[in-house]
DNA sequence: CGCATTATTGAAGGAGTTCAACCTTGGTGG
DNA sequence: CCACCAAGGTTGAACTCCTTCAATAATGCG
């Protein structure tokens, strides 16, 4: 498969390389589409290769031991992700499976130090990455000790509007299939509260919402709800 | 205050680097010495620096808008903090606090792009070092939505008795002081909770504890407490 | 020695989970 | 083409783990 170095070249990741770099890094690469459902790796699989998501949406899952799932991340076009390697792991810790058809590029891991060492652009790209996962890591944290499950979902839901949302005539509908579950394993409660949730702030028109669909109506009633300013 | 180069040669991050480079990064660097209780910097604080932690321990917390604290990361020998410039951002989210007596290396903000895209090891430490805090803040997220509070704290006391354990003659001592409030703000729970279930296990014979400390006498008991092993 | 900080423990209450039953939706194969 | 059924969603009721409130005790610093 082949890839627009022009379509490359718009993403952050790549947009203060020169030409004949953008050039080698993509003739490194290989292509890889994605179709819903798929997983790009599996938990546990051997991190043989990294990636950049050039479109599509994936969803990153663990499983703990007792068959619990937990979504860890949403990875969004532009952004790398399973760089095992950089964790000095042998497997990948999670799973990827595309939540929309998607269209990845793929290096093999042994090229990463090489790419990093070499390349001062790609390091300080792939630091922000990280550094910006850190960050949402650390605003999860915050909320999931201090906050009640409802505020919890409220950032979610406003994040993934911000993040993936599409402007629709009623609000902003976020672009990719999303159910009680997925949102449950985002906030650590059950599909059940999300349900209860949604149905209320469906009954006070913050959201609009049907199967695997979240639209966001109010998002600044929703944003004071979020902030914990209570009716 | 002057830093003696073969302490420093010692801690991974400059492992690899040359003896001329070493010098280099020390000579750009001001060493800081922090007492316990002191704060090398607090959160919304203007980030003009980025840290290296030479020895000690600290703590990193973050406050909620409502006033609540939550121990973001724990801070040990020879790991970067403070590099709030990586994420691009103009202040600190936390505020780091010395938990023991420490030593700190600061180099100013402007020096990280630098330091990175022209010194390949650098990049390649700091990308380690930001990994491992991401997996471990994965962990925790994972645990706070899978597991109940007992589980929890034990697995945040066994992993601070490895990462900053103490041989002594009836069990392994966590080497810095300790509250049951500092816990309760590492595993998002209460002061209360964290208490009642410390004096359960000690009545079990798991722990010794007192006042801001932690002695953990049956590693593998509490261990598989942690893996969900119900008495 | 006095007092602030830290810790313990009981009792009451509530937010959210768990269990259970039922309803909706849309894809597919007869 | 439409009937069927699996996957997704809703909603009630019971229960429970944990928080919150409250009061008291221990520890160690100045």
């Amino acid at each position: 498969m082949k890839i627009d170095p022009t379509v490359v070249r718009s993403l952050p990741l790549f947009e203060r390389m020169s030409d004949a770099d953008v050039d080698t890094f993509l003739n490194l690469a290989s292509a890889r589409r994605v179709l819903q459902g798929e997983t790009v790796f599996k938990q546990g699989q051997h991190a043989d290769s990294f990636y950049l998501l050039v479109s599509g949406r994936l969803k990153v899952t663990q499983v703990t031991g007792d068959g619990q799932q937990v979504i860890v991340r949403v990875v969004h076009p532009g952004e790398l992700f399973g760089f095992a390697v950089a964790l000095q792991r042998p497997d990948y810790p999670g799973t990827a499976t595309a939540v929309t058809d998607s269209v990845a590029l793929a290096w093999p891991s042994e090229l990463w130090a090489q790419f990093i060492e070499q390349n001062g652009t790609i390091a300080v790209s792939a630091i922000q990455t990280m550094g910006r996962q850190l960050e949402d890591a650390h605003t999860r944290i915050r909320e999931m000790s201090t906050q009640e499950v409802e505020r919890r979902i409220a950032h979610a839901i406003l994040r993934l509007s911000l993040q993936a949302g599409r402007k629709e005539a009623s609000g902003v509908q976020i672009a990719f299939p999303i159910s009680r579950q997925d949102i449950a394993e985002m906030t650590g409660t059950t599909l059940h509260t999300v349900s209860r949730i949604l149905s209320s702030w469906e009954a006070q028109g913050l959201v609009e919402c049907g199967r695997q669909k979240v639209l966001v109506r109010d998002f600044s009633g929703l944003s004071l709800l979020a902030e914990g300013a209570r009716d």
